[in-house]
This record gives C-alpha cells, structure tokens and sequence, in this order.
DNA sequence: GTCCATTATGTTGATATCAACCCTCCTTGT
DNA sequence: ACAAGGAGGGTTGATATCAACATAATGGAC
C-alpha cells in the first residue's frame, strides 16, 4: 500500500495549516458565499458587483485596466460581461482613438441597479469587518488598525 | 447620463479600497496563478494539489468533512474528483458502514504525485510567505508574527 | 510608405464554483 | 415492523477561471 516515498502524515498537517494558497482561497470561497446571498435579492453576485463597481467611474475603462484591476485574467472578464451585457446593465464600445481597444460602461440600468446593492454590501462588509477585528487579539487596542493590517497583507500578495 | 440616484464615484473608490471580498479574492487568484504555475510541470492545479493533500491521511474521509475542510460546496468537491479520478490518481468507494456516504482514497499513483509535488509547493509557500512579512510595516521585530497574525484573520473568515 | 514586433482583445476547451432539485439510505418514534 | 423526517450525495444549468491559440490594430524601423 504505502511506502517510504509517501508524504508523511506530518508535512499533510502542516501544509493544511500554513497553506497561504489555500487558506485565501477558502476565505475567498465564504466570502463570495455570504456576498453572494446578500446580493441574490438583486440577482447579482459578489463578482458582479465587484465589476460594476469598478466600471462606476467617469471615464469608461478598457479591459485591460480592469482586468489588472481586478487580478483576474482577461479572458474571465470578457466571459464575466456576458451575463451583464445580455442584461442590459453593461455596454462595451470599441474605442475610437485606438480601434484595438474596448470599453466598458455602466447603462441607466446598470447604475440603478448598483445603488441599490450597495446598501446590501456595506451591512455585509460591516459584519465581515467585525469577524477580522476580533480575530486579532494581538492588536487588543486597536479597532480598525487590524483589518487595515489585513488589507495591507491581502495586497502584498495580489 | 447620470442623475442623483447614481453612486457617487467617492463610494465607489470606498469600495474598492475596503471591501474584503474584493481584496480575498484578487489575491485568491494571484496566488492560484502562483502555485498553477509552480505545478504545472505535473499536470495539477492548486485546487487539485489542495484536495490530494486532504486525501493523504490514515482513514479515507467522507465528500461532507472534506468539502467541510476546504470551505466548498459540496457539489464542486465532487466535481473536482472527476479529473482527479479520471487519470487514476483517486479512488472514491461506497462506505460499506453507511452506503451514503463515499470515502476517498489516494491510489499508489496519486500518492506518488502529491509526493512529487510536495518540494514545489514547499519553494513557492516560502516566496510568498516572504510576501506577507515583508508588508508588514507594523511588526518590525516579527518574522513569522505578521503571518501568523494573517492567517488568523483568513480562518476567522472561513 | 512597408514590414514587423507589439499591444489589445476574442475564442475554445477544460476545470472550478454554487444553487436548485432529486434519489437513496439511515434513524427515530410509534 | 413501518412510516416520516433527515442526512449524505449526485446531476444539471449557469457563471467563473485560466491557458493556448487566433485576430486585428498600432507604432516604429527602414
């Protein structure tokens, strides 16, 4: 069955409890969860919305930018607008300076339909906020240095 | 264009600089990038390096306390098996005890494999985890603190 | 002006992720 | 026994994620 070239039980432990890759992506997994449930009401989802948000601005984006924004591939994001532009929330428009280009816009819809997610997503960040703070029991003074702290990590590694 | 019902483009760089999803996931996908890349000479995904290193233990565990254990659906576990079982590397049985439930097992194979893949996740664990020390600015005396300190904050998360 | 390397993006195929729905088996109350 | 409720999993459909390959437009070198 087993033999000496085997990976000990021991490293399995220990791989399972440091793990950076693995423990974000399981925070990544719950968080996307309970973003998720607290968008269904709108049919939208953390991803989504974390897209809109980013396209929220005064001049629209290229795929590109957003892409490198989001450290997502850009290939998931063109697959990511697909759903949204079907929906009529999103509009991508070739760029007439640069005619390799494409960017992304909000519609009325899509805005409208953001606002009214973002009440919904500052009660949930305020509940998962909470969840980093007391979990830092090396910072017993500070109220947000420890998620602040938590961020810098987060992008330190993005 | 835009009316007073819009999203002021000052909530939406709030959003950005703070929403935990968001920053959970950017670096999710940084970092499986990251260790995609290290494993793919073996043809294994850090996914699939993740839930083998979950199989490597003396009794084969259930779908339920696995999926419980990587913080993921219950139906992605199953779908995850599937190349894994394809190319032979897991074996997953009816528990005879409770014909529900299903046990899976690291065949010789995949044993091998998840031996073989061990040093690479070993040499890009420690990169990043020089990644996390090294942002953190406010633990100057700390070498591994600020990590610890990190993945408290992911499990709390989880 | 023409060629060519570079840049920005799309397409395809495979895996990953989850909700909704369905089935089977176990357990408990009677 | 046995019926009802619950627990453990699978399947399907939609979206998410990325690598590999392909296309079109730009910008320089000459």
């Amino acid at each position: 069955m087993s033999n000496s070239d085997d990976l000990p039980f021991e490293i399995t432990l220990k791989v399972r409890d440091t793990c950076l890759c693995l423990h974000v992506r399981r925070a990544a997994r719950t968080l996307a969860r309970r973003f998720d449930e607290a968008l269904r009401p709108l049919d939208l989802t953390s991803g989504q919305f974390s897209l809109m948000m980013s396209l929220n601005r005064p001049e629209p984006p290229t795929i590109g930018s957003v892409s490198a924004l989001l450290a997502m591939d850009r290939t998931t994001l063109t697959a990511n607008l697909k759903p949204l532009e079907r929906r009529g929330l999103v509009k991508v428009m070739v760029d007439e300076a640069d005619k390799r280009s494409r960017r992304m816009a909000l519609t009325p819809a899509g805005r409208a339909l953001l606002a009214a997610a973002y009440p919904r997503w500052e009660r949930t960040q305020a509940e998962i906020e909470r969840l980093v703070i007391q979990s830092d029991s090396t910072r017993p003074d500070s109220t947000r240095a420890g998620a602040d702290a938590f961020r810098i990590n987060l992008r330190a590694l993005s």
